[in-house]
Order: structure tokens, then C-alpha cells, then sequence
DNA sequence: ATTTGTCAACGAAGGTTTTCGTATTTCTTG
DNA sequence: CAAGAAATACGAAAACCTTCGTTGACAAAT
């Protein structure tokens, strides 16, 4: 099985994820666009960001044209679910109440939200049996 | 109002702050033992990174015998509190939904769990009139 | 066809994190 | 009190992250 080596995305690859999760794929170019009233960094920033986490395996990119245009090889949920995962046992051994708990202090939810999340899990105590 | 300046600690940072939140205080030699099992690294390294700690204003600590001992300057829950509030801007562009949905599914809650979260979530919707 | 603009590549600087080795100080105890 | 043990302090190396300047290739516009 070739290797699955798990790359951990810093802080800056986040938000270059961010913007490639939305896009489906981009250019350098449109990513900076995105970006730069986020991070005010300069395009170059980006290009060697990008072209390191190509390096790392955490984009794909065609080069077939002189813009290339990359992709994310990792998708949305599976990075969530392992960064919050992570979060989880780093900081709340492994209680996942007490997440819950100081995710919804920070957040302040709204009833309306509240009431989702109840629902939510509702559903998984059904299906969950 | 002096300098409040956040500090936000780094991963092995964090694993000295559990220890020193479940012990209340300890030493160097105190923090080593418990995290040697886990992390394999050396006494100075621990060292060295409490006092790092320290003057970054991450814990205070009591010098006045020869085995200092330290005491965290954050508390637990606010520290949990800023990190998944990081986390929710970061990889969930701020939808708790999302983030409950994903450390649920990351820690695969117990039917128990699912009942004790959703009786908490309760709660908050009666007081959270 | 020369100039101008856009892009990728590269290297490097500056900062932070993590890790230890070594030196120094202080306590203990034989 | 001298020898050894245990703690702190210090410095520095190695790895990683973030940022950007410069260069060279290629394309577009005049």
C-alpha cells in the first residue's frame, strides 16, 4: 500500500485549503486573489506555499499549462474529522462532552443552532443502535 | 489594564499544561515522569520548556525552594475554549454543526455519551431563554 | 521585434519549536 | 568536609514555518 503518510497542513496550508476546498481547483492567481485581503502576504508567499504543500502530497497539480492548477488531494471532512480529532485528545483527553461543551461556549450558538444539533443527534441515537 | 497578551501554547506545550491542570502544580521532575512514557524525550528538554513557559507568562512558579515548582497561569477550560474557537474559524469557517458532527464522528461516541451530550445541549436550550 | 507583464522556480532570511549537551549550583550523606 | 546526586541555567543545533526578492521563461501588446 504505497504510503499513507498523514501530512498535517500548518496554519497557512489551512487557509490555502480553505480557498481550494471551496474552488474545487485554482490557479496560484485565484487563490491569492482570495487570500490576500485575509493575510495581506504577497503572491510569492503563496506560489512557494502552494509548491510545498505540493511537495508534501497535499495538492495535485496539472502543469500542462503554463498557470498550473491544483487541486487538494485531501478532502474537507477527513481533514476536519482528524484535526478535531487531534484537538480532542490534545486538549480535552479524549472527552468528547467537553468539547462539545466549550465549542458551543465559544460559538455562543443561536437556539436555532442549538435545536440543529440537538436534532442531529437525535438521528445518530437512532441510527446508532 | 497591564498586558493581557494572549499566548497561545505549542503542542508540546500543551502536553506540560494537562499535566501541571490534573496535578494543580509540580515540578520539572514531576511533569518529566509523567510525560516520559508518552513523549520519550529527555529531563532538560521538559526543562528547558517549562522555562520557556514561564517567561512567556504561561506559568508562574515558585522558586524559593531548590526544586522549583510551577503552576499553569491559564486555566484549563479557557485554554480549551480558544483552541476550538481557533479551530472553528480555521476548519469550519465557524459552523458548530459541523464540528460537533465531526468530533462525534472522529471519537465515535457511545450510546451513553450521545445521551449525556444531548441532555447538556437540552439544558442550554431551557436556559438559554 | 522590442517592451511589458505574468508566471514558476529557487534560494535565503528570520522566526519559532523542539531537543539536548554541558556547565554550574545546591543539597545530601558517608 | 568531600564526593556524589539532583537541580537549574545556558547555549546551540536541527527542523520547520513563513515570507519575500530575484531570476529566467514565456506570452501579450504595441
Amino acid at each position: 500500500m504505497s504510503k499513507p503518510k498523514i501530512v498535517k497542513p500548518t496554519e497557512a496550508e489551512l487557509a490555502i485549503l480553505q480557498v481550494l476546498w471551496d474552488l474545487g481547483q485554482a490557479t496560484v492567481r485565484q487563490v491569492q486573489d482570495v487570500l490576500e485581503s485575509d493575510r495581506g502576504t504577497g503572491y510569492t508567499t503563496t506560489l512557494k506555499l502552494m509548491q510545498i504543500m505540493f511537495e508534501k502530497g497535499l495538492l495535485d497539480r496539472d502543469d500542462s499549462q503554463r498557470s498550473h492548477i491544483y487541486r487538494p488531494t485531501v478532502t474537507r471532512q477527513k481533514t476536519q474529522r482528524r484535526m478535531v480529532g487531534e484537538l480532542l485528545e490534545q486538549a480535552f483527553g479524549g472527552s468528547a462532552q467537553q468539547l462539545v461543551v466549550q465549542a458551543l461556549a465559544a460559538k455562543k450558538a443561536s437556539p436555532q443552532e442549538l435545536k440543529e444539533i440537538r436534532e442531529l443527534i437525535e438521528e445518530m441515537e437512532r441510527g446508532n443502535r
